[in-house]
DNA sequence: GCATTGGTTAAGCACACACCTAACTATCGC
DNA sequence: GCGATAGTTAGGTGTGTGCTTAACCAATGC
């Protein structure tokens, strides 16, 4: 399974998305995560390994409390795929546009 | 099911990503969408309706060929929603270098 | 030490996903 | 019309995901 993979289905989970969004107010124990969701807590302890093998949380236990925070360049993978791919489409849109323009700018009408 | 859980679902199949690269080649017919994955037409079919669900392909079906189209602006919620979660981080690693400045800048070490 | 609190593991269940093959429909070229 | 081409539908299968409950550690607080 390759990163992208794992990344792209760890955000597809709107348990997980809150996790992540709590997360970013700072450190924090995995009842706490747990707690605003609506479900059992060994189901959000499953979400949280999801989030942790796709390398967007890092988790470190203390005492008998896990401590979870945010990878904060996790998201750099997805956002270079996902720029990647508007780069392209718009460049292709760009060319449309001028191709336009210059079908435009020739006096007689090209066909159509 | 919500917009972004369909967006990253689509998003997380190296299949799926496949076509959308392709797509952002041009239009394309489906057979030719499908003829480079390791899979089944119906199979890639079935790819192309999760894409399309998610609203990232737009098709059209001329004569007996279905032409496929990016729909460009379908990623912008998805990078909306990462570029709020980067904002938040930063801006919490920045109040963190702000605290440890501040504690650098008084004379004497606060504790620790 | 002993109950409580926080987390973890195990086993099991329902459903969704990703594929397949086979059969079918609709258009195109002639 | 008729065969070939492009796509679609139907039905079935193995695997993965998301959840549950119950039982089980391991630190803490007293």
């Amino acid at each position: 399974m390759l990163d992208l993979d794992r990344l792209f289905h760890a955000l597809a989970d709107p348990a997980r998305r809150a996790m992540l969004e709590r997360l970013t107010r700072g450190p924090t124990p995995v009842s706490e995560l747990a707690r605003p969701l609506p479900m059992s807590l060994p189901a959000a302890m499953q979400h949280l390994g999801v989030l942790e093998t796709a390398g967007l949380v890092r988790s470190e236990k203390v005492g008998r409390v896990r401590i979870c925070a945010i990878e904060p360049q996790a998201l750099d993978e997805v956002e270079r795929w996902i720029n990647a791919r508007r780069v392209e489409w718009t460049r292709r849109l760009d060319r449309l546009g001028e191709y336009l323009k210059t079908l435009e700018g020739e006096g007689d009408g090209a066909g159509c």
